[in-house]
DNA sequence: TACATAATGTAGCTTTGGCTACACTTTGGC
DNA sequence: GCCAAAGTGTAGCCAAAGCTACATTATGTA
């Protein structure tokens, strides 16, 4: 084998480190599902008394069907509790999870537009960033905008 | 029904803008993957001359079956030109995109780290956020950093 | 040159999250 | 109280991205 060419022992640049990354972000993935569904239906619940399927899939920019599948998993997961043909409510955790995210939705569209960024660009940036954001992140973001 | 509390035909918030966010977020998170490798491919043909599946897969963080399969369809893109058991290649789109993709992860991870964030956490976090960052807010970031 | 080992490829499974099409419940209004 | 329409549920399809187990190819070295 081409020692020079393949798979030198130690790489010049900490791959080990970038494959943590990336298996973290991945990992997130999942989660995040979890968070946008716990946030919209906290906020429904406010809004309008309680969610409802056909609420949640016109939110999310999804069918029912995938709502419903997705319900299943997180309630499964122990964050709702559903029963069929009514409304959807949020387990304690789920009510947590749902009050952390919209802290850090909050956090990381405020540090954005503190930055000049227009609120339709920060709202649209933050739902993607906001799942990534550690906790240190957050915090420096946080600090930032209250400067 | 119950017209106050089902589905009123105006909600309180823009739900659709919220949809409209969160159907882009998924949409591009088909992309992030492409992007990650043609970052990979592209890093590993400059540190070690060739970019093979072995070393692909150990800096993705995923076995090298994975990396096969999505080499496929990457080729299927037209991002990466793959023959068996020979070097991965990117082609001009595929180097297109790993440039922009290097790019933004720079800038994303000298942004965290201008705001005081340790290098180990500025890079985790950029792994996950740099897929997110809209052109606009890109060079808000850019334009923080060298203040 | 032969062969052991590393690299690569393939088969087939899983989960997640999309979808359409169709079936069944609820419910508001007549 | 009926019934159409809205809401909800189910069946079954797809693609992406992960995996293990096994088969095949390349290649450095003895």
């Amino acid at each position: 084998m081409k020692k020079a060419l393949r798979s030198s022992p130690k790489p010049v640049r900490p791959s080990a480190l970038q494959a943590e990354s990336l298996r973290q972000t991945r990992r997130e993935h999942a989660a995040e599902t979890a968070e946008d569904y716990a946030e919209a239906i906290a906020d429904l619940a406010a809004s309008q008394g309680e969610a409802r399927v056909v609420d949640l899939a016109r939110r999310l920019g999804v069918t029912h069907v995938t709502v419903n599948r997705t319900l299943a998993r997180l309630q499964r997961e122990g964050l709702v509790s559903v029963q069929p043909y009514r409304a959807i409510f949020l387990t304690p955790a789920g009510r947590k999870l749902a009050e952390e995210c919209h802290h850090r939705h909050s956090v990381v569209v405020d540090f954005l537009k503190s930055l000049g960024i227009p609120e339709k660009t920060a709202e649209i940036d933050a739902e993607g960033i906001e799942h990534h954001v550690s906790p240190g992140t957050l915090a420096a973001f946080a600090k930032y905008t209250n400067r």
